[in-house]
DNA sequence: GCAGATGCCTGAAACGTTTCAATAGCTGGT
DNA sequence: ACCAGCTATTGAAACGTTTCAGGCATCTGC
């Protein structure tokens, strides 16, 4: 049944040796061989088997990408963007999904490691530090995904997103807006802490009290949760509803908009509103968003390029500490000053 | 610096046939043996070659998953059922992206197939055929999402996309609307085809003339092309333009949804429109979308459920073609009588 | 005291490649 | 004749597992 390179050097009349140089080094073979063998492995339908080849290599061509959601569209496209640049570079990659939980991320790890793939890239998790140093320095190459190291053990590729959250915020502020809410959640999430952290930077600067940003958890970074924080900000009395919103992604941002719309509440005229991420999705809705984009297609390019990079040659690769500037892209739905 | 079973079964002072019993049959080892054995795997921090396992197997715990467009939330949902189910039977997923791209398609499917995986879910490109049956052959399970196959060769996965788009027709037909459009393309995309010809269907039952139903053929099923197509839909004369779309899918149906807001064509009272999918978007746009769904969850983790039973007994599975029946869902975007 | 059973462990083969040193057959220069 | 330097090919080892047929003690029942 399993036709291996003996049943097709047999067939041709040459040795396994040679079968193999006619798949690897074609060059070593003369063309009259090389043909037969050609033809021998047509005829019997003969398939490369790729663990063999990867226990004799000792690596895998795979790169392992471990992603926090791939339900997110944000995500969907850092993916698709390092599996185009590792694909140039010769890898394959096997997508993996977390789903924000450190078990799922722990068993993807190690079976990513014990697969021998070429390198990991990983948006981690939080505390999930210990695996992945021990990983390391078992020799796999791993690059950071969204998020800074602290050391110099590891490259990483992110998004400022302090700047980001200030960039928000300011602009909030410059539309003459000065009851501000941010929805985000949970707070253990550093992009979500450092989204906020960059409002309250942006509000400070402008000489605002931290009163006047109001703060709604959310359990959740998606569609449902944008929609539930919707009803508790319709359910504050008028004077104290707040006339902008920032909020941690695109995803609440879209579904705060659709309950407001649901509730009559217009934006951007009752109430602005500025997501982030800047997912296609954002500038297609019925009220276009304005959100603070990442540039997710270089963020994905980036980490596979450092992670093919120090696959290759891991004795001449410095690590690197990429951080991205994000940027503030205005459209309707925070296009308007302060209502009266 | 790699330490495989040899060194941990000379610091144990055992053989490497113990120390791979202690790994996958615990119980034919002394209880003493064994928690020696394991402190020796923990202080090397041995990590298991998961090459050598399946060169030895023959096969790996690998199911492909080939789709045609991961930045389709679609096809994001039916990946991830099909992740869970495959993970509860032990197997992990390597994801891969057509793009509706024949020859990125068979690449993927040779790596698949070198990699000795499992088996193989496919949401094949049209005209790909050949190389699928040819792997199906050669002893890899596959199965086809989203389609049907002619012959009893293979399991498949799919759903009426026929019966889907006499639904949404139909439903549109009750509502008085008389001027119908369907938006989609291109049409070799089997799904597209079918749900028009389900259009013309329910238009034909209804006694209505073919002329009744505008076509606008986009390039893909994307955003940008739905606001494209509204744009043509706005450029008719009022009284030759639809009162109501159909879409092929709910991307469209948002691009289409966001270009007549944007004009000032209200949606449904002057405009009804009407997805296909059911995507998380879709009930969450400004005008909630009406939307034929797919039951995207169960697709994928049937078709897992199917590809691991082959792979599991080769001999006594029987092929499957499982065909699910979509189910329109109606929301404010088509809730709504003509326009006067 | 002995046959058989039981429990624990091991040596060696096999999986399908790649690679390297070795060989064999040339050509052409001396 | 012989050597040097090619080109084309090959045998065998190695990669790290799993598995299977024993092997050697120690026990059980007689």
């Amino acid at each position: 049944m399993a036709v291996g390179m003996k049943e097709v050097a047999a067939h041709a009349g040459v040795s396994v040796a040679t079968v193999s140089n006619v798949l690897n080094h074609p060059e070593l073979v003369a063309a009259g061989t090389r043909q037969r063998v050609q033809r021998s492995i047509d005829a019997l339908g003969y398939v490369r088997n790729e663990s063999a080849r990867q226990l004799r290599a000792g690596r895998s061509r795979f790169i392992g990408l471990l992603m926090l959601d791939i339900g997110n569209p944000f995500f969907t496209d850092v993916a698709l963007a390092a599996e185009a640049e590792a694909e140039a570079a010769g890898y394959a990659v096997v997508l993996c999904d977390s789903r924000h939980d450190v078990r799922r991320e722990h068993r993807y790890l190690e079976l990513l490691e014990e697969q021998r793939v070429g390198g990991i890239l990983v948006s981690p998790v939080d505390g999930s530090g210990g695996l992945l140093r021990k990983i390391r320095r078992r020799g796999t190459p791993i690059v950071l995904v969204d998020r800074v190291s602290r050391s110099l053990g590891e490259c990483c590729v992110a998004v400022d997103d302090i700047m980001g959250g200030d960039l928000a915020v300011s602009h909030l502020l410059a539309r003459g807006h000065r009851r501000l809410a941010f929805v985000g959640g949970p707070f253990e999430t550093r992009q979500v802490q450092d989204r906020y952290d960059g409002a309250v930077a942006a509000l400070a600067r402008a000489g605002h009290s931290r009163d006047s940003l109001t703060v709604i958890v959310t359990p959740l970074l998606t569609l449902d949760a944008g929609g539930r924080a919707g009803e508790q900000i319709a359910a504050l009395p008028r004077t104290k509803r707040p006339t902008a919103v920032f909020c941690a992604n695109d995803l609440l941002a879209l579904g705060l908009l659709q309950e407001m719309t649901r509730r009559g509440i217009r934006v951007p005229q009752d109430l602005a509103i500025v997501g982030y991420d800047d997912i296609g999705f954002a500038a297609a809705a019925a009220v276009p968003l304005s959100s603070v984009r990442q540039p997710r297609a270089e963020l994905g390019s980036m980490a596979a390029r450092l992670v093919v990079e120090e696959a290759r040659s891991p004795s001449q690769h410095r690590h690197r500490h990429v951080v991205f500037k994000p940027e503030l892209v205005v459209r309707a739905s925070s296009n308007s000053g302060v209502p009266c």
